[in-house]
DNA sequence: GGGAAACTGTATGCTATCTCACAGATCATA
DNA sequence: TATGATCTGTGAGATAGCATACAGTTTCCC
């Protein structure tokens, strides 16, 4: 229980809670184990809990009519998904698929609407969740209206970059594994399309890719080229220090 | 006073609150007009409160580098917009402009917080805004990964049909005016391909345009063709009455 | 009611991207 | 450490959708 216990505290959505409140939220909710490939939850099931990922990483997709997946988010340690159970009733929109083996804990819905009711703190954290999220999906909508797809893959490994970039002395690494396919599959693109983006923007030395990793070696120039903006942390060069971890990327 | 009084009640938002909160709230807002094609705010405005429309239309879109607008969403009378000022701070993100002739309530954000902190009913009703809007962008994300422009404008038709659609006895009339080049900022393309996608579409008998307007005319047989489930409302024929309004769609 | 502005219709290349096909590289798991 | 499975690289051909251009219509609003 005290295991659990800790990953809610570290969620930002219970950490003002008090030990009783969290004790409860612990006692009605359960801990799933899931394999990677293995899916979590299917859309049609009926959605009546919420999930935290506490280790591990969930992809969400919807499927295409001619069974391509259209990938939404990657959800890393600490977040929560499938949310829109708060909202009641209805079913899953998409499918929920652990990309490496996870650990999650699975809150029932209800629970979660009664810490709304009670804590204005809970409920303005959904809120806030929902529309970061939405934000963040809008943002992605106006990066795929009118692009060409290199502009669309330039400005997904920027975002990429942000959430899992850290410093190296040749650009910024972007610290996850992701095919072609995937890549692909966000962006709205295919396979092999993207094979040969990225072959461009290395040849262009705007990327490095070593063990298949991609390095960004001219994120700003990349920015400027689609009209991103970077986050303050990424302006200036990495002199400081050999390598700095940007957010709460693994090792 | 009395006047948009009724609309604050009239609005889901706040229609459980007592005469007191709603005077509140009222004495704490303003009425503004805005002719056709007026701003309502732009980018880069401080985003520190949240709009009511009361009459006209309001249209949000983006503007890429190239000064296409892409747009993201219309506006009705009893809508909020511009709400992702309740999370506090922050700068508007998109452009909102009067289509028509439109009156507007201008709530500062913080009554709204207070509100929610306060009253459990307004909190949920600003996590459901926010949740169903991010489902509705999703969808649309959906739509427009991997499909082709036909299959795009197939999709808004029949979202427009959901949201303006009234029956005749020769199909759903879509109740709004958009040109085409206004169609094209939505699915993303250009006004040219929409043009000759509505003569394809009209040559097949799908749908039909009277002055202006689109009729559809099969359109179990469009949502069939790309997979559009549509509302229930739609599945019989309009065998009833004449003419069925099916939401608040104006005369 | 009339002139200007906005909207629609159509044609003609052109190019980015998709499909299909296959070979070589790398990974994961027994 | 072997071997089947997954991933990457590359090319040829087909095509949807783009840019551009221009004429005819409708709408706006003074």
């Amino acid at each position: 229980m005290d295991k659990n216990f800790w990953y809610l505290k570290n969620c930002d959505l219970f950490e003002r809670l008090s030990q009783d409140q969290i004790a409860h939220v612990e006692r009605n909710s359960s801990v799933r184990n899931f394999a990677r490939g293995n899916m979590v939850y299917l859309p049609t099931e009926s959605s009546d809990s919420v999930y935290l990922l506490l280790s591990g990483r969930i992809k969400l997709y919807h499927l295409t009519t001619e069974g391509k997946q259209a990938l939404l988010a990657l959800i890393e340690p600490g977040e929560l998904f499938g949310e829109l159970a708060i909202l009641g009733g209805g079913e899953r929109e998409e499918y929920a698929e652990a990309m490496l083996k996870a650990s999650i804990l699975r809150i029932p819905g209800q629970i979660i609407q009664d810490l709304m009711e009670h804590h204005a703190t809970v409920s303005l954290g959904v809120t806030k969740l929902m529309g970061l999220r939405r934000q963040r999906i809008e943002q992605r909508l106006k990066s795929l209206l009118f692009r060409s797809n290199r502009d669309r893959l330039t400005h997904l490994l920027l975002e990429l970059a942000e959430k899992y970039g850290r410093f190296t002395n040749e650009g910024i690494l972007i610290n996850i594994k992701l095919s072609h396919q995937e890549l692909a599959s966000i962006i709205g693109s295919t396979r092999e399309t993207v094979t040969v983006l990225l072959g461009e923007l290395q040849d262009e030395r705007s990327i490095d890719i070593q063990k298949r990793h991609i390095i960004l070696r001219k994120a700003r120039y990349l920015a400027h080229s689609i009209d991103f903006k970077l986050t303050p942390a990424f302006q200036s060069k990495p002199d400081q220090s050999g390598e700095f971890v940007l957010r709460g990327a693994e090792a």
